[in-house]
DNA sequence: TCTGGGGTCCTAGGACCC
DNA sequence: TCTGGGGTCCTAGGACCC
């Protein structure tokens, strides 16, 4: 079986920062089951098949077990959802209420799902249902009473299998252990829409700073930069470019996003939020950096490494770029 | 209960290369 | 020399999850 946990954790204010509560939340985890994916800020899903048998004890016990051991020795409390797959888990786990374990059995699968609206499933939005729903695919008994080729006729050849597979509560997925992460992002709201591209660009830099900074604290860089404007109306645009080379460089970065910026044109848009996203991330010592015999360059990088040390050790604030300062 | 901010993955079309 | 077909990469956008 597979659970899926969600903490109860304390709001950011009182705790001092999630992100120390939840290391600790995992290693209790581990103690159970080593097959454990984090899934930041507040749950995780642990794979018990093998702790079921070492320990002699049913999914629901482990669930109990590992309750009392987040409650006694972080005094953090959960819900937990526990079927034969993650997608069953997660599912389970919206009906567990705070403090209880609720578990889906193999034999109970069809039952479980049978009576739920579509949009119940895991892996359908909002968008999809309402496609469905027009067909008179209202509820999970009948996506799964529904063959396969008129489902792929109405969502696609690949989402339509994987509906028909989830309807029936098939889900091919595992749980997998430190995932790493892909891509980050951040965002800069603006107070009102705003049209002046100097403040635009007092955003992207400080993006780029606070990207470039995340990145080279968990040693990567990325291969690619999107920029996402998202205007008065809600709409937004996405462009995105390949880097010359993969980097975590903040100047690399902010010129980059100066440029996306640039060749998007914004005359006269009202601009709400300017969000920068990091993507194709790979491990640092794995990018092949093209040597530069530019000093300004070198001498930009060294900078870098010294405002990293100095921000580490007296706080994010400790060293701001010069147009952002005061 | 809703919102918003960060993530993931998929599709589709065009460019380019072989 | 021309044509065609298949990969792969890039870009834009959509859908979904927490």
């Amino acid at each position: 079986m597979i659970l899926y946990v969600r903490f109860r954790l304390p709001s950011l204010q009182e705790a001092g920062g999630v992100e120390a509560v939840l290391p600790a939340l995992l290693g209790l985890i581990e103690e159970i089951s080593p097959v454990v994916q984090a899934l930041p800020p507040d749950a995780a899903l642990v794979d018990v098949r093998g702790a079921e048998r070492y320990f002699g004890r049913d999914a629901a016990q482990l669930a109990s077990l590992l309750r009392v051991r987040a409650l006694a020795h972080c005094g953090v409390d959960c819900a937990i959802g526990a079927g034969p797959n993650p997608m069953l888990a997660r599912m389970t786990a919206r009906e567990a209420g705070p403090g209880t374990t609720r578990v889906v059995a193999e034999g109970e699968v069809a039952g479980f799902l049978a009576d739920k609206p579509v949009a119940a499933l895991y892996g359908t939005g909002p968008a999809t249902a309402r496609t469905l729903c027009s067909y008179g695919l209202d509820s999970l008994g009948r996506v799964a009473a529904a063959p396969l080729a008129v489902l792929q006729r109405i969502v696609g050849a690949r989402a339509g299998r994987e509906l028909w597979e989830r309807a029936r509560g098939i889900d091919r997925t595992a749980v997998v252990p430190n995932a790493a992460v892909r891509s980050v992002a951040a965002e800069r709201s603006f107070t009102r829409d705003e049209l002046d591209p100097v403040r635009h660009r007092r955003a992207l830099l400080s993006l780029a700073e606070e990207l470039g900074m995340r990145m080279r604290g968990e040693s990567r860089v990325c291969r690619s930069l999107a920029l996402t404007v998202r205007y008065a109306d809600r709409s937004t645009t996405t462009r995105a470019r390949v880097l010359r080379e993969p980097t975590a460089h903040s100047a690399t970065l902010t010129d980059a996003a100066y440029r996306i910026h640039e060749s998007l044109g914004l005359q006269r848009a009202r601009v709400r939020s300017l969000a920068l996203r990091a993507e194709d991330l790979t491990p640092a010592e794995r990018a092949a950096r093209q040597l530069t015999f530019d000093p300004a360059d070198e001498r930009s990088r060294r900078i870098e490494a010294v405002a990293d040390r100095a921000r580490a050790r007296f706080g994010p604030q400790a060293v701001v770029p010069g147009s952002l300062a005061a």
